[in-house]
DNA sequence: CATCGTAATTAGGTGAACCTAACTTTTGCA
DNA sequence: TGCAAAAGTTAGGTTCACCTAATTACGATG
């Protein structure tokens, strides 16, 4: 029951204020919101391949633009983005290998929540979001192994390995699938909860069978069979256009 | 995948700088600065039976007394505990309930990493440090639950329950143990990895029974003998006073 | 090609949680 | 009982990550 901590001279102990104060960062030296950030730069170059806008990440974050110009320019500093003034950022390779290793704690957090800790698809996300930034290395590849190292977390989406490696498996929105033809459902966007639970209940889930049946013009609804034999099998129903990703099928597997 | 977030007037986001960002905080509204706090406190409050002092805070957190006054200030604002200047500082029920709270998902986190995820008695401490401050209710209960809602952690120290009562059974410092009688460990301080793990090695761990064989003056090395029938029986070894705590046993059971 | 709207940045500010240095209160002991 | 050492607090400063308001750059359009 002794504490006795190390007697440092005061003036190299947590020194520097809000941040990550323990010494002990689970992965490298970065701070929650950090990590935010890079994640939030990694999806919206994934999402249309360009830099990603000082808004569009002000958004994605609900914070106010001036406060991401400012982080944007900390992240450059620390070589972690490419920062050009008026014009947008990319991840540089240092930034990109951070980001996915963000991304693999949450997904990993979440896969272990929902298949060892029954926790529902809808409320992984919430709780994966907090986790990630306080998870070790050690505490990712024990959940990750518990698990036999899933390729996908609950939502559909890619884990990315320990050595920072994405598997992407080329898919489509559901909407641009053929009118008329079968698509087995690929991945479900994960943040929003409520139109998890509502998605959950018409049994469209990674792994589903789904038939476009129509298709509104314009982005609008789909409407959409549920294949397979379950109790909610052959059912028709109308969603919006981006809910899920998909693969097209021949046979139904 | 349409972001699409909340359009509140911007002024209603996260507006106050540093701690928790995202509004959905695991517990109620506290930091996990405060928690850590309120964790110290009581501690020192059940080891000494007397207010807590500025500096054994300051000493127990690593962190310069003015830093721990202005804290309690901030501490004594919010009624979570009662500050007398110049005298010391005592958990009011709030605080008190908050501390067991933190307290609760500390050692319900510990015994779960050690239980199920096969973490070694000596890592989970700091592992469950930052861990405690990101879970949620939920999260903690599904873990203890998946336990058999445990009563002690992997290092004895007994698991507030989830309405916040800690059961405590009345122990004595090994040391405090006449010499020539048995004893078995109820609990190892769970901070210091090192200690552990050599207390490990020797199997002194909860539930082991051991005889005070001698023991020094002013608080000076014990000297134990191991009883039971493990590899490590009978073998006796010197330790500080402060490594256990035990109840007297007549036979070992 | 001037202008106007939108996006991005700079300027200036806040609160949290830390720090050191200087000062005050308490306490232990001659 | 008096006074010095120890403990605690105040004063003033830093960094971080946010904010609003004001300004500047860009790019589309008449």
């Amino acid at each position: 029951m002794t504490p006795r901590r190390d007697p440092r001279p005061a003036a190299e102990r947590g020194h520097s204020g809000g941040g990550a104060r323990h010494g002990g960062a689970p992965g490298g030296t970065l701070t929650g919101s950090i990590e935010d950030y890079l994640k939030a730069i990694y999806a919206l170059e994934e999402l249309t391949d360009l830099p990603a806008t000082t808004s569009d990440i002000a958004e994605r974050l609900d914070i106010a633009p001036p406060s991401v110009s400012g982080m944007l320019r900390r992240l450059a500093t620390r070589k972690l983005i490419r920062h050009e003034r008026y014009r947008g950022v990319s991840l540089t390779p240092a930034g990109r290998k951070a980001a996915l290793k963000t991304l693999r704690r949450h997904r990993v957090i979440e896969a272990y929540l929902a298949s060892v800790l029954g926790f529902s698809w809808d409320t992984v996300h919430a709780e994966a979001e907090r986790l990630e930034h306080a998870a070790s290395d050690e505490l990712i590849d024990r959940m990750a192994a518990a698990l036999g190292d899933p390729a996908t977390d609950p939502h559909g989406a890619p884990i990315p390995t320990r050595d920072g490696t994405l598997v992407i498996v080329p898919t489509q929105l559901l909407a641009e699938q053929a009118v008329g033809t079968s698509a087995r459902v690929a991945s479900v966007g994960d943040e929003d909860g409520e139109l998890l639970r509502y998605v959950g209940s018409l049994a469209i889930r990674p792994g589903a069978v789904v038939k476009v049946v129509s298709r509104a013009p314009f982005d609008g609804p789909l409407t959409l069979e549920v294949s397979g034999s379950g109790a909610k099998a052959g059912r028709t129903h109308v969603v919006g256009s981006t809910v899920a990703r998909a693969v097209k099928v021949d046979k139904p597997r």
